[in-house]
RNA sequence: GCGGGUGUAGCUCAAUGGUAGAGCAACAGCCUUCCAAGCUGAUGACGAGGGUUCGAUUCCCUUCACCCGCUCCA
């Protein structure tokens, strides 16, 4: 299926239009048509109705440890700025990026080092110009870094972008300009220190520079790459009004944990759903609605026993993913990742992801819908404690340079008492958190079919068929009379109307029937009703299935009964 | 953020330094008894801003959006 066709058909039938497309567009925000808002409540609506409000708390369900309660949640979007602080948002959102001034490429400010020390180029120049010195220490020798320079398979090939490549005698002056002078000394010359001489041209004008790791071209300053959309609490804006447009959902229900226990009588293991929007400033927003920087997420912060933490990660795993297989992810495009133990953080014991192959991608490539996450007691803790440091183990508070707690926890208290056992701990958190956005969008993406039959003149015509299951389609039936006349509308709208009580449905007299068909297949109707000479004599009314086109002959009495017992499937 | 490409009606595609055409779709009507039939009619566009010019959709500049690549992806 060509991506583009699924984006011309979206916008044509009014599942999603740009954001402001008038004013010529806003890059990475998206908006849902009369047919696209039907479709994304309708997975909202699924997902809170089978995690949340139709949860049987009393049984054990199959793979569970144990009965387990579910409640929900709607915080705020905007937050204390200590929440993002304490989250890790603020630190890991606020990226330094450079930019080479020479080849263009974009490196993150805290990479650089670690990948010019990797580079192939700063290895040759370390090799050639660094020589053992019999104390066992290294020195450099700047008459073979001129000769590296200047060799076509040595520097002007691995580092073109270098000032010393560029201009070698007048870049390997400044560096003997600081020695005579006694700014450096040769034995504290280290590696690093002489790639930045090594990287300046004009040492007076821009003083030292950073070595690009791709071409040793000089990099700008560090950029602040602000991955969280700022705004300001009050009408004065200022640093002390500061606040955030949540990046995830996740921290309102961390914050609100205590709250959520005292008031509801929930006991441990409970799970707390979310479903709301969060802002990203993403880099680049592409590939339709898949990466945009407002979106909403479905998610549930799962509080459960540490003991038992690991089985009930299993648990969320393998149901969520058969839950998005439920509702029409049923083929080979939708795949549960398992995290590598490398990729893991040492907290968790497990994340998953549930991917789509999504048709802008890569062949054999795959887009998270959904993350499963082990998250241990990081976040609880963090919100007490202060900032944990995610790669301390066992984890302890993250520590500013002047050795006090980077960022300040509540101080409150969110353990858990057991009022059976009397125990007390901090529960252990499984994370389940489902993009909506991305997860309309591929069951877009799974609906569209085209396929082709012949028309009455023999003609080979297209047919473009959005399968959606019935449970998430826009509209669930349409009804027509098949000719506007001899009381076939009459009926046809009191049906319609009855219809209409339960679920969204369509009426539709105009033009020839065949034609009404169609266009209810590019709006994913699974079920026509048509109204025909027949009913006039016996009651009854043709049902036209969407995939297999084969009709059957009901009553009209029975009509509404039925369409809800197959969109239900109950 | 950088480099390359693209931008004409809802869609597909024309033409032009001087009134922007067509097919399909959508709309109104006629006709129509089951899968985009036919006839009639009316509607509809040069992404935005600026410049050059008597006159710009066309030439130039800027900007916005989309596509590809780089980069990023908690």
């Amino acid at each position: 299926m060509e991506m583009e066709k699924l984006v011309s058909l979206c916008r044509r039938r009014g599942f999603l239009f740009q954001s402001s497309e008038i004013y010529g567009g806003l890059n990475g925000f998206w908006d849902y048509g009369p047919l696209g808002v039907e479709l994304k409540r309708n997975v909202k609506e699924a997902w809170w109705r089978d995690m949340v409000s139709a949860h049987d708390d009393l049984a054990t369900l199959p793979g569970a440890p144990s009965p387990y309660e579910m409640t929900g949640l709607d915080c705020t979007i905007i937050m204390h700025p200590q929440v993002w602080k304490v989250s890790g948002h603020f630190d890991l959102f606020a990226d330094k990026m450079q930019t080479c001034r020479q080849c263009k490429k974009l490196v993150r400010a805290d990479h650089v080092a670690d990948m010019t020390r990797d580079a192939e180029w700063a290895q040759s120049f370390a090799a050639c110009c660094f020589v053992p010195k019999p104390d066992g220490t290294m020195s450099f020798n700047s008459a073979e870094a001129i000769s590296w320079a200047k060799t076509r398979k040595l520097g002007r090939k691995l580092a073109p972008g270098l000032a010393l490549v560029r201009d070698p005698e007048v870049t390997m002056s400044w560096l003997a300009e600081d020695i005579e002078n006694e700014s450096v000394t040769p034995a504290t010359l280290t590696l690093p220190l002489v790639l930045s001489y090594m990287a300046t041209a004009q040492k007076n004008e821009t003083g030292l520079q950073t070595p690009c790791p791709h071409c040793g071209g000089d990099l700008t300053e560090p950029r602040d790459f602000n991955l969280m959309f700022e705004s300001h609490a009050g009408a004065l804006q200022s640093d002390e009004n500061k606040v955030f447009l949540r990046p995830e959902t996740a921290q309102g229900i961390f914050v609100n944990f205590k709250n959520v226990i005292d008031s509801s009588r929930v006991k441990v293991p409970v799970g707390i759903a979310q479903i709301g929007k969060s802002f990203r400033n993403e880099i680049t927003p592409r590939n339709f609605t898949f990466r945009s920087r407002e979106f909403e997420q479905m998610e549930i912060e799962f509080f459960c026993h540490p003991s038992q933490s690991a089985d009930w990660y299993k648990f969320w795993r393998d149901r969520r993913m058969k839950w998005w297989q439920e509702i029409g992810l049923a083929g080979e495009r939708l795949i549960l990742r398992d995290h590598h133990a490398d990729e893991l953080s040492h907290y968790s014991t497990g994340t998953a992801d549930i991917e789509y192959a999504f048709p802008f991608l890569p062949e054999g490539e795959y887009g998270e819908l959904e993350g499963i996450a082990h998250r241990g007691d990081f976040d609880l803790r963090s919100h007490m404690e202060g900032k944990l440091d995610p790669n301390s183990c066992p984890l302890e508070v993250q520590k500013g340079e002047d050795g006090k707690p980077l960022h300040k926890g509540s101080g409150r208290d969110l353990t858990y008492r057991d009022d059976i056992t009397n125990e007390r701990f901090t529960p252990h958190v499984i994370e389940p958190s489902a993009g909506a956005d991305r997860g309309t969008l591929a069951l877009l993406c799974e609906a569209y079919h085209e396929d082709t039959a012949p028309d009455d003149k023999g003609k080979e015509q297209t047919r473009v068929v959005m399968k959606f299951h019935p449970r998430i389609a826009p509209i669930k039936a349409a009804v027509f009379p098949l000719v506007k006349k001899d009381g076939m509308p009459e009926v046809a709208q009191d049906l319609y109307r009855a219809l209409k009580k339960k679920f969204p449905a369509f009426y539709d007299e105009k033009g020839a029937v065949g034609r009404r068909y169609r266009r209810q297949d590019e709006a994913g109707t699974p079920y026509c009703i048509t109204v025909d000479g027949q009913t006039l004599q016996d009651q009854t009314v043709t049902m036209r299935d969407r995939d297999t086109l084969e009709q059957v002959r009901l009553k009209l009495d029975d009509v509404v009964a039925e369409v809800e017992r197959r969109v239900t499937g109950e």
